[in-house]
Order: structure tokens, then C-alpha cells, then sequence
RNA sequence: GGAGGAGUGGCCGAGUGGUCGAAGGCAGCGGUCUUGAAAACCGCCGAGCGCAAGCUCCGGGGGUUCGAAUCCCUCCUCCUCCGCCA
């Protein structure tokens, strides 16, 4: 949730965000004054009660005081109901509001107006035409499209055989490389509430992204119990600490988690329909951090370098680039987008994003610290990254680690995690 | 899935219609004492909104009442037993 302080922050997005903030500020301003109202009467019913408290209740003062305050009841449940009617509409308004982008972030409208802000490797080069992870994978019997369309439909692919294997080793290679720089490792259901999802700012704005689960539903059905596949881990793993209060001196945490991932992909119907770029399902490990606010920036660089040493120990050539005001996400303060070299497809292809959300989720999931003891509670900062997509890894190892004869040598770094395997030839 | 029981502040726990944001204990913080620590004693000690006065919050939502932590309905969660099950 934007804290209320920086609505003029926001307006650096450009767009029609500035309606949208006016559209707030004056429903806050009849917010504040019914609530002002309402408080009043309520103050005088409670003042009241307590008189009639100590009345004898069978006198005629207790009879004559009770229809008074009858009205007086009345009235305030008008203005409560009154008052609950704005509430709800500001606080969706408020809900719809973005993030503030940080100061530091490119102003522009859209991807073209992000800054690469370094390359690391050298582009490989190939004696023989790079083919796309779609024609090698098909070709090696590990990449099975027509299976996936089969059992789920378009979008989920069946992974054989050194992909299967590819997966499993990834998620356990990229979870011991975060544990060994101090992350704590957690396994997350992979199902979330409705709660969860408005906290880290999927919900209520996107919900046509998501997967519902259609559960039987009684006449007393809440939205709020409404399930969800989760689309990310870091829904998961940031409301591990969903109205919770840290206290002085546990900041910073750190975890990391995988989770498969399920997208809905509405809207997103012609694009990247071939290989393995866009699925409805996908694996990911995740990185999150909770942090006092005064060192998140510092910690926003940090998980950068933890994404990227997950790229470097895999020897994949990838560029970072520091996304601009119209292209960050909507819950984003600022972030890094590292994007790795496809030259099956001859282009860089995001394979992590790395943000600082500030206290956007922390305020809306709650999640807060005292600075010291003794202190008010305040929002923490939190921080998330891929650390990384597991199935465009292997997209990227795929095209990057091919050869001439159409198999594909195994990084050494992942060969532990894959039983030794050197090399992936069609079996 | 069936049958019972229960949800109160960081934790434990009292409170069953009125002066209760809520006894008491533990933990925490400050102090006295002490070379220091422990013990003992004294004080402080939930959160949100509001410039403030003040208001709101006893699992969530709704209802009854002049007035609800307390009564009613409903949902959620937890515990015990039975059933089923990777």
C-alpha cells in the first residue's frame, strides 16, 4: 500500500496516475471528516452508558435516558454504515494505487528507456548456426510440447529425461548457493489466500493473471477464504511474516524457497507461444528479504549480486538493466532486470527480477519492526528476486552451452547436481 | 468427511450484558540495592486512526441491545476422538 506520504511520488510514473490520486485525496478528506463526526457521537453515546450505568433501571430517568440514546444509536449506525461505504472505496482506491518509484529510477515510458547498467562474459560465439531451445530440446527428446498440450493444454510442457534431471539439480544448486551466503531455506505450500496475495500487491489489481481455485461455495461464501495458485514465492514467503512485528536487532532476514509458479497469462495470447519462455506452469527459486528501511537500498544491490552469482557460477552470459518509471511493476519502487543471452534467438531474455518494494507490502501485509525497544512499530522494507526461473535457465543453457552436433555440454558447476552428467545427447 | 471442545495483549490466563483496552502471572524496559551479576523491591510495558479532544480493535463477518469480550447466526483456525489417505 503507497503510504499516503509519498501520493506525490507516484505521480513520476506519469500516466493517469494523477487522476487517480486526486480521486483519493478527496475521498480521504470525507474519510477523515465523517470519521471526525462519527467519533463525536460516539464519544457522547459512550459518556452516556456510563451515566446510565449507575441509574437505578427502573426509574423513570433510566426509561427517559434510554429513548434518548436510542436516536443517538441510530445515528451512529447511519454513520458507521456511511462511513464503512467510503472506507471500503478509499482503501480499494488506495489498493489500485502504484508504487512510488525511488528517485534513482530512468524516467521513461517504456523498456526502451531502461539503462543496462553493466554485461557480464563475453557473447559465445558459434561456428555453426545457434538453434532455439525449442528445436534442440524437441531434437533430444528432453523437451516434450505435444505431451503438455495433451494432459493440460497449450502452455505446459512435459520435461524428460536430462531436463527433468536439469530441474531437479537446478532448484537444489541454486538453493545451496543462497544458504551458503546466510539465506534460510523454506518450503512453501504452493496454494495462497486471497489475503496473501493483496499483501504483496498481486490482488486486488490483477486477479486475471491468476489462477482461482473453483472450490464448492455455500450461500455464506467469504472471498476472503478464496484460494489460489500461487504465482510466485515470494507471495508466499513474504507473508511468512504477514502481521508480524520484528523485533530491534532480527533485521535483516533473508530466505530463499522454491515453488512452482502459476500464471494465467491473460492477454499475453500470441507471445512467446513456442518453447518454454511463457508457461502457465513454471519452477522458481525464490529470494526475499526483510530489512529496516535505511539499509534497502543497500540490500537491493546485494540481492542483485546474489541473482547474478547464480548465472556467473553457470557461466551464462547475461547484462543487467536497471528498469525505468513505465516499466517497472506496479508494486516496484526500483528494479534490476538481469537478462541472459539466448543466441538461439539472438536476443537477451529476462531470467530474474530483482526489486526493492520499500514498505508497499510491508504496509499492506503488515509486516512491521520496532528500531529499538521500547519503540512504535514501523513498516519494514521488503526485497524479492528470482534467484532464478528454473525453466529459462535451462532455456539458456540449452542455447548457450549447444554444439555443432546438436548436443549440449552440462555447466560444471551443476554437474554434482545432476549425477555427473557431462553432456546431453539424444538417448 | 462425522462427533465433541476451544479461540482474550509477545506468551500464559481471569473476565459470561454496564464504570473493561481488559485482573493476575511470565517475558521485556527503566530504577533502587550491589564491586558486578543474581535475588528482592518500585515504576513502565498491545495496536491502529486523528493536529487534538477523542475513537476503534478480545479469531473474521453479521445480528440482538440504550450498552457486547460476555447473548444469537455464520465463516475461519486449533485441539480430542472416529473414518479415509500420500
Amino acid at each position: 500500500m503507497l503510504d499516503p506520504a509519498r501520493m506525490d511520488d507516484v505521480l513520476r510514473r506519469g500516466g493517469d496516475v494523477g487522476a487517480a490520486v486526486a480521486a483519493w485525496r478527496a475521498l480521504d478528506e470525507t474519510r477523515r471528516r465523517l470519521q471526525g463526526q462519527l467519533d463525536g457521537h460516539r464519544a457522547a453515546r459512550n459518556a452516556a452508558n456510563e451515566r446510565m450505568s449507575k441509574l437505578d433501571k427502573k426509574s423513570p430517568e433510566f426509561a427517559s435516558a434510554r429513548d434518548e440514546l436510542k436516536a443517538l444509536s441510530t445515528k451512529i449506525k447511519e454513520g458507521e454504515a456511511t462511513l464503512a461505504t467510503i472506507e471500503a472505496e478509499s482503501s480499494q482506491k488506495l489498493l489500485l494505487l502504484p508504487n512510488a518509484p525511488d528517485a534513482s529510477v530512468p524516467v521513461g515510458a517504456d523498456e526502451s528507456a531502461n539503462t543496462v547498467l553493466h554485461v557480464w562474459g563475453d557473447k559465445p560465439t558459434y561456428d555453426f548456426q545457434p538453434q532455439a531451445h525449442w528445436d534442440l530440446g524437441e531434437a533430444l527428446g528432453i523437451l516434450d510440447f505435444e505431451a503438455g498440450v495433451r494432459i493440460a493444454g497449450a502452455r505446459f510442457t512435459v520435461l524428460r529425461g536430462a531436463a527433468s534431471k536439469l530441474t531437479r539439480g537446478l532448484i537444489n544448486f541454486m538453493i545451496d548457493l543462497h544458504v551458503g551466503v546466510g539465506y534460510d531455506e523454506v518450503w512453501p505450500p504452493a496454494i495462497v489466500r486471497r489475503a496473501s496475495l493483496r499483501g504483496t500487491g498481486q490482488l486486488p489489481k490483477f486477479e486475471h493473471d491468476l489462477f482461482r481455485l473453483a472450490l464448492p461455495e455455500g450461500p455464506d461464501h467469504d472471498p476472503d477464504n478464496d484460494l489460489f495458485l500461487s504465482p510466485t514465492a515470494e507471495v508466499q514467503v513474504t507473508n511468512l511474516y504477514a502481521d508480524h512485528i520484528f523485533e530491534a536487532g532480527e533485521l535483516p532476514r533473508s530466505f530463499c524457497a522454491y515453488a512452482p509458479c502459476f500464471r494465467a497469462e491473460a492477454g499475453a495470447s500470441g507471445s512467446d507461444t513456442r518453447g518454454l519462455i511463457r508457461q502457465h506452469q513454471f519452477d522458481k527459486v525464490e529470494l526475499v528479504k526483510f530489512v529496516a528501511p535505511e539499509t534497502s537500498y543497500a540490500e537491493l544491490e546485494k540481492l542483485r549480486e546474489d541473482a547474478e552469482r547464480v548465472l556467473q557460477t553457470l557461466g551464462l552470459h547475461y547484462r543487467t538493466v536497471t528498469l525505468c518509471t513505465g516499466d517497472i511493476s506496479f508494486t516496484s519502487a526500483k528494479t534490476y532486470d538481469l537478462e541472459v543471452w539466448l543466441p538461439g534467438q539472438d536476443r537477451f531474455r529476462e531470467i530474474s527480477s530483482v526489486s526493492n518494494f520499500e514498505a508497499f507490502q510491508a504496509r499492506r501485509a503488515k509486516i512491521r519492526y520496532r528500531a529499538a525497544t521500547g519503540d512504535k512499530p514501523r513498516a519494514v522494507h521488503t526485497l524479492n528476486g528470482s534467484g532464478i526461473a528454473i525453466g529459462r535457465t535451462i532455456v539458456a543453457i540449452l542455447e548457450q552451452y549447444q554444439q555443432a552436433d546438436g548436443s549440449v555440454v552440462v555447466p560444471a558447476a551443476l554437474r554434482p547436481y545432476v549425477g555427473g552428467l557431462e553432456r546431453i545427447v539424444r538417448s
